[in-house]
DNA sequence: TTTGCAACCTATCATAGATAGCCTATCAGG
DNA sequence: CCTGATAGGCTATCTATGATAGGTTGCAAA
């Protein structure tokens, strides 16, 4: 399974990652009962080890919550490399980059939300401004290669295109916030919904390079 | 300032609405340092009460909070009906609407997070499925409005109007979102971002009558 | 006066994240 | 084969949270 430290020794933990071990068993966690219903004790008793056990492997509870979040957004960045990459006009491959965004934050609501959702403060404070936060710098990631995408794209002038790139990703946060944000609204089919938005979103551009 | 008990006496707590000086105390606690980042305790104290005696007067801390935000979102309806029954094109109205909107969360954060950020889980849970939460009544509220604008101004389908109803206000919640969510991120001027983004959203109407 | 009750109190609970200090199995060096 | 160092773990405990239990006070109406 890991490629890491297996030495052979396994009683008392050693020879299975238990850092990588928590961090499964927190995600399976996540998943089932909702990152905020989670609790330290309720990680550390899955796994099978203390609650104070924890601090050996990470700084404090929400180190947990980063470097999972920081693990999903990878998985982001890949696909929508991907995307990015794959054959198709230039709107197109916009098009399926937004897709893919909004799919990631519909899968991984945990995370979305911790990246875009939550205020800073209530999980880091001083991290956040010295940049150091994985959370943000994953975040931040995200969102520039969507703003290279756009930028190849138009290929206007930077300033234009930082202001449409934010406004874009705005309209795309917003439907993939609400949808986790309230599942329970009386939503209009989900899959109309998001090809609409994403439609209308691009609508603007179907005929931009000959209208710039 | 108060039409209700005021008889006159003022010893113990009598005389003056004691719900009503809680609201404002917390009120002025969640502007200064956050919602998040004020307990019961705090607010409490600087009542002048125990923090126990709250419960006479709230179920719970969430209440206490529900009930601040469904005056806000108030003053957000009355300003909306306000910009919706003034004079213009449907579609100035409209663009109107939609910075009303905006505004109202900048100026109103916490409030704002309440109602359309915050996983309803975290605050309520069967008082949402019974749809009894102010919160919710006032997130709902709220959007209605905007729906029967957008309503008034295509004149379409009602199955049309609720699509784009739902797109529209996801784009126009995703930048109020991100710009309480993400204060620090470097955005391009906040005016001009909010500017572009609602003529963006108001663009493909704004030859609606001719072209449906 | 006496009764009733609303408002308030102190004491306490359960749970959260986090820290302090001790114990122990393993491993490296003599 | 012993010995010391240490990584990893433990129990006990701390502070802070929202919330409850049950007693006390003082006004007001009967």
């Amino acid at each position: 399974m890991n490629t890491a430290g297996a030495h052979g020794a396994e009683k008392r933990g050693r020879g299975i990652d238990r850092r990588e071990q928590i961090l499964q068993v927190a995600l399976q966690l996540f998943a089932q009962h909702g990152m905020a219903q989670v609790s330290t004790r309720q990680i550390a008793r899955a796994v099978g080890i203390s609650q104070p056990s924890l601090y050996a492997h990470f700084a404090s509870a929400h180190e947990i919550s980063a470097e999972l979040c920081l693990r999903a957004f990878a998985g982001l960045s890949a696909a929508s490399r991907k995307v990015l990459e794959a054959p198709g006009t230039a709107r197109d491959r916009f098009y399926r980059l937004g897709r893919a965004y909004i799919d990631f934050g519909l899968a991984h609501p945990d995370m979305y939300r911790l990246a875009f959702m939550q205020e800073p403060d209530e999980t880091v404070s001083q991290l956040v401004q010295q940049g150091k936060d994985p959370v943000m710098a994953a975040g931040q990631g995200a969102f520039d290669l969507a703003r290279q995408a756009l930028a190849q794209m138009l290929g206007r002038t930077e300033a234009e295109v930082e202001l449409q790139a934010q406004s874009i990703w705005a309209s795309v946060h917003g439907l993939t916030a609400l949808l986790i944000a309230r599942p329970m609204f009386p939503w209009v089919d989900r899959e109309r919904l998001i090809e609409h938005h994403l439609a209308a979103i691009c609508a603007p551009y179907e005929t931009a390079a000959a209208s710039g």
